[in-house]
DNA sequence: CCTACTAATGCTCAAAATGAGCATAGTTGG
DNA sequence: CCAACTATGCTCATTTTGAGCATTAGTAGG
């Protein structure tokens, strides 16, 4: 029997058949990838330049549809595309979610075929050079400038998110008894605002936060801030295409928790480096920088890394001394990861 | 320009166009979710029994077919089927996974249209009524039975899976340089052996490690494991339909691991609790017992309750304070949660 | 060669969080 | 009224953090 014929026998799991509902059928499966690397402390992820149009030329995720006859799961399509399209050899991919919200496409009242994204996330060691046509590797910071805090509270909070997000809240009536959480305290928890703390993690949060108050392109390009006018309407970061602004900002939220839990940090490595390196890099995906002594112990501490027995010379000061992955952690320990907080330098 | 017209336009993105390959398009969405509540301290999943068979009768989650046409997202579209189907007005309702492998259908060479079955987590209230033909609610540690230590360790895991699974990995090759872990590693990890500690978190490695050992009902099925003939297969768990048991896997994962940072064990509880119901609440969830002072001194240092001014009486003991959710702390930390660890009783 | 400078690395210390257990307080059932 | 039983309050040793001082070993410039 197979599971159409098992689905028709189960009449209590659905009233009507679904095949009798227009578009049911006939959704087509495409998958993003959020490939992430580090490269000088920048963290970059790859972009497809969509310039075959000329002036809209729009930066976006690399995809490709899946085919479930070709492939037997997703990763499988996944990787074979980004390696036929890039050149890259995916090493640690995880999926992240999947996408399907209509209006995904832009264009309201649009009838083409539905399209479900499935987006991934790939951690990858940076390569400088990448035989992809119109690919580049493209700090994440570009997109998400109010995420990056290596030097501080971005002043872009202060001189333009918070304002106009502070207008936004107060446009909204004050007794909002019925709603869950009103607009001021969601802007006050995702933003850190009145001394609220800054949680890295609410990457995605706060983009859609900014969506919703119409402060990002996309949203405009969704028309669903259309009725508004300002004149000088800021842009907040680099826009991409579709929903993959989206799609990245949950591949970042998802990096920056995941290194607290598991040893992930160590795809984004060359196989020998130095703690500081390491300190670098994980502050480059998280953000705040981090207290260098205690660093080094909680990494040495939870046995993450050996020696090698090498050291690095030229550092500026003392050398220091190369450190490697230690696989036999992940055999050791339930859940090792990199459990920072901030500090100060 | 729709978003097909755009994809075309992509040329850099895929080197075939995906209409031309046979079945890129034609997929079918379905929705399935793992509803879960707790119940006189049992942790509770709705499951549909498909008895229109009869002998056949399997248990399944409730699932049902995706429209992107009647619904705007795939929530919305959960949330009224399965209002339809079982009468429940889900509230907290996440994302867990989409699987797609090849193979869901169980027939080998099955030509039917490919599903691709997005899962979804949902936590409720238990409602011992429930206005649904053949469902039920029934206790998550049926289908998982080595997950619940709540009276120490499970006997099963020593009579049944341990030799089982020692007698897999032996079968292994030993000198696997190759493999990032070797089968002996991963059972060890998985499921605590050698001294290793149990992880309750890693439910979903667990059951995919047995379904490769060939060890529960649904490998045999697939056909995984043809080629094996022991005459005395135990039954691990009760088997569920497709591949239900291992998104529910997937939920009592996601569950276990959310409870500790996000306040979402509350989803389960009734508006006034004791602080022990709440205790027995997370106990259901993770299994092992906890510290009962600590535990309260966790709770309400953290700020999550407040007490009514109620007390209950007919403990049978010391009335206990009534206490309820202080919603209020989502709005004062980023990451509260019942940061639990394993204690003596 | 000597000195200044820069990082890496080593070590200390107070504060906070955690794990465990003892002690006391109210009810219920005889 | 006593015994049993659970709720709740409190203490204490141990670990884990957060922060900073001190020392070491290179490089750059005279």
């Amino acid at each position: 029997m197979s599971y159409h014929q098992l689905r028709e026998s189960a009449h209590v799991q659905s009233d009507a058949d679904p095949r009798s509902e227009p578009g049911a059928s006939g959704v087509e499966i495409g998958l993003n990838a959020a490939i992430v690397a580090v490269a000088d402390n920048e963290p970059v992820v790859l972009i497809i330049r969509n310039d075959a149009d000329g002036a809209a030329a729009t930066d976006g995720l690399p995809f490709g549809p899946f085919s479930p006859v070709q492939h037997r799961t997703f990763e499988g399509g996944l990787r074979a595309w980004v390696l036929r399209q890039t050149g890259l050899e995916l090493g640690y991919a995880e999926q992240l979610y999947t996408f399907g919200d209509r209006g995904r496409s832009a264009e309201p009242g649009d009838v083409g075929p539905h399209v479900v994204s499935i987006g991934y996330l790939a951690l990858t060691q940076a390569k400088p050079a990448l035989d992809v046509q119109h690919g580049a590797w493209r700090s994440w910071y570009q997109y998400f400038p109010w995420e990056d805090w290596r030097r501080g509270r971005p002043d872009i909070l202060e001189s333009t998110i918070e304002p106009r997000l502070r207008e936004w809240t107060s446009s909204q009536r004050v007794a909002a008894n019925g709603l869950p959480v009103s607009r001021q305290e969601r802007v006050r928890m995702c933003f850190a605002l009145d001394g609220a703390a800054w949680d890295e993690e609410k990457v995605l949060e706060r983009y859609e936060l900014l969506y919703e108050a119409g402060l990002v392109e996309e949203a405009v390009r969704d028309g669903r801030d259309a009725a508004r006018q300002w004149e000088e309407r800021p842009r907040l970061g680099v826009p991409m295409r579709f929903d993959h602004r989206r799609i990245l900002a949950t591949a970042i939220g998802r990096v920056r928790a995941k290194i607290k839990y598991r040893p992930v940090i160590f795809e984004l490595m060359p196989d020998d480096f130095t703690l500081f390196e390491l300190q670098r890099t994980v502050e480059a995906i998280l953000g705040p920088h981090l207290h260098k002594q205690n660093f080094r112990r909680l990494v040495e501490g939870a046995g993450l890394v050996e020696t090698t027995g090498e050291v690095k010379m030229r550092t500026g000061g003392r050398p220091a001394k190369l450190y490697r992955f230690r696989r036999e952690v992940l055999l050791e320990r339930p859940a090792p990861g990199v459990r920072v907080k901030p500090g100060k330098v």
